[in-house]
DNA sequence: TTGAAAGCGCTAACAG
DNA sequence: CTGTTAGCGCTTTCAA
């Protein structure tokens, strides 16, 4: 038993029986160089030398390790998108739309999601798996400037999200306080004075979207000079169906009156409405009810809910834009002080009126 | 300039210029052993050579190579999801289910798409990225046996799925069939006697959820002494929302009589409860409807959904536990022959009345 | 057209 | 308690 091949047990530890590119290189009786230049198509090379690896590569079930492929190579054509729920349909169109324009440039598109609450999405944001895509795309929702230069990316990164964040990131944001004095903008006209605000909860968080989206429902009261009741805010314990029902029957127990409610997700609104049907109330002839995100439910719901559409698919678009350059700067080795500066971009907001306003 | 020198330059490309851990050894006057020690938490050292090695790394903004670690210690601690779409209630929460029961076992669960058709699936579950996680959870809609033994995986791979597949694999399926037929004899008790089955295209695949969803239907007939009316199979262009809407509309205008909907999935139920609404049906006054799936959403429409429960969240549990057991086995290398058999589960359905039937 | 060999950043065995 | 060292599987340069 020679030292080699001690050694070599030693190291192969509890390690499944993998084929490598050295098995291939020897089955077909070329070197590894070889074995690679097919695999990678790299063109110079004899056309029986190609089908001779190709088909040991197909006899042996050769399949590349893509750790030590992008440990070599430094890069692995995939970006990353951290999300903060899988199962909002928001993000999940999102990531659709996301993933439709990185599979279009030939890339692939992986989905982590961060989680609610800060720690879960520092550690998520820090979870070392995202350093080895060539980009990543983190929806930001908690995280602040410090926590996110701290973690010193050193390849391209785009954030979506309403905080203010460090200048050092490309950065696409939506509109919220326009889009929310857009909906109350139009409640008022469509004829509500009371109008009810079925916030989440920020937790003191005075930039999150649920405090913008809440700034917007006090700037369109003022712009109609009328004066926001707070006790028609209303908390909602989480933002989905649910949350959006128990608000509405909070609200009704509250013994408050209220013509109009302004939700701040469609997911709440919808849940809005269930909770309206619920009790007797008849939307929108008692009550005119406005969302915001337009999720493709909205569309559909009975009576289809009216929502402020927040450029998701706009969002989508200027973040492969910033992606793109960016990966192209980083793999043409571009100095950073040559890089281009940071975008911010904000994207417009537009009402949609469907049937659950006037 | 040695020559060690410029064979550094030149290996070094393009790559953003990281901090390694040779990096921190040498600042910390440690060895690389050291430092990987620290990293890994492992106990045996002074705690003030861990401090300065900690210090030294949050100095120098050092994080480890994700590529390096997973090919040198030969595991990622992540778990991949092959999903056919981002944007589906259903798979958003089947996504989240797992990943709260990876998370739980101290695990990272990474999310991605297969896509709609045979080609894109077969490529997403080729893609050489689901190689490095420890394990790999597909949903199987088009593929067969032969192509995911050919893939020859060498982590642990669960299938979620209704197709045969090979019994290589841990395969978790829904009873797609008894669900059917649960749902349309709910139909037929509550007074139901021309029921429509708004299924999706199959493509010739009989095999396949559609076929067997359309199985049902047509056995509950059989059940019950009654006469499928093949009049009444209504092809659903895309199983979402407005698929439904249109397939409603379709159904209207062939004139046929119906007096029952049994839509293949609850998204396609949504929109057919809104068609319905838009042509002036009452559901279930006129029309009786039940989906399937049990989406969150069915239970907040106006009227509420009658689905079947197609045991996704028992699905998720056994899909966790069979992982588990496989990763366990995996790690602890024991011998193929030696590993316990694949295991085929069926979950059992269950029927949710709701408002849309009576 | 092909091969030899270095080394990407890290972990783990073992020695000291 | 800490260091030395081999090598995970691959790509890339340069030489033949």
């Amino acid at each position: 038993l020679s030292t080699a091949d001690v050694t070599k047990r030693r190291q192969r530890r509890n390690r499944p029986p993998a084929v490598t590119i050295a098995d291939v290189a020897k089955a077909a009786s070329v070197s590894t160089a070889t074995v690679s230049n097919v695999i990678n198509g790299v063109p110079r090379m004899s056309a029986e030398t190609r089908e001779r690896v190709l088909k040991v590569m197909d006899d042996l079930g050769y399949w590349p390790n893509p750790a030590a492929r992008n440990l070599r190579a430094g890069r692995t054509d995939v970006v990353g998108l951290l999300v903060p729920e899988l199962d909002r349909p928001y993000f999940g169109r999102f990531a659709t739309a996301i993933a439709d324009g990185v599979e279009a440039r030939g890339r692939h598109l992986v989905l982590q999601r961060s989680g609610v609450g800060h720690e879960r999405e520092l550690a998520a944001a820090a979870f070392a798996q995202l350093r080895m895509y060539d980009a990543v795309i983190i929806t930001v929702v908690g995280l602040d400037a410090t926590e996110l230069e701290r973690l010193n990316f050193t390849t391209p990164v785009v954030l979506v999200g309403e905080r203010p964040v460090p200048r050092a990131f490309d950065h696409v944001m939506m509109d919220n306080v326009g889009g929310s004095r857009l909906a109350v903008d139009h409640l008022v006209r469509a004829g509500s004075q009371r109008i009810a605000f079925l916030r989440g909860d920020s937790r003191g968080d005075t930039q999150g979207m649920v405090a913008q989206r809440h700034r917007g429902w006090l700037e369109a009261h003022e712009d109609h000079g009328l004066t926001a009741d707070p006790g028609l805010v209303v908390p909602v314990e989480t933002l989905d169906l649910e949350g959006g029902r128990r608000a509405v029957q909070q609200l009704a127990r509250s013994a408050a009156t209220f013509d109009g409610i302004f939700a701040v997700t469609d997911l709440v609104a919808l849940g809005a409405l269930r909770g309206l049907t619920e009790l007797g109330m008849r939307v929108p002839d008692d009550v005119q009810v406005v969302g915001f995100d337009d999720i493709p439910e909205a569309r559909y719901s009975s009576p289809a809910l009216t929502t402020v559409d927040a450029g998701r698919d706009a969002i989508a678009r200027a973040v492969l834009e910033l992606l793109d350059a960016r990966i192209r700067e980083y793999a043409e080795g571009t100095k950073v002080a040559d890089r281009a500066p940071p975008r911010r971009l904000v994207m417009p907001t537009r009402l949609l009126p469907r049937e659950s306003t006037r």
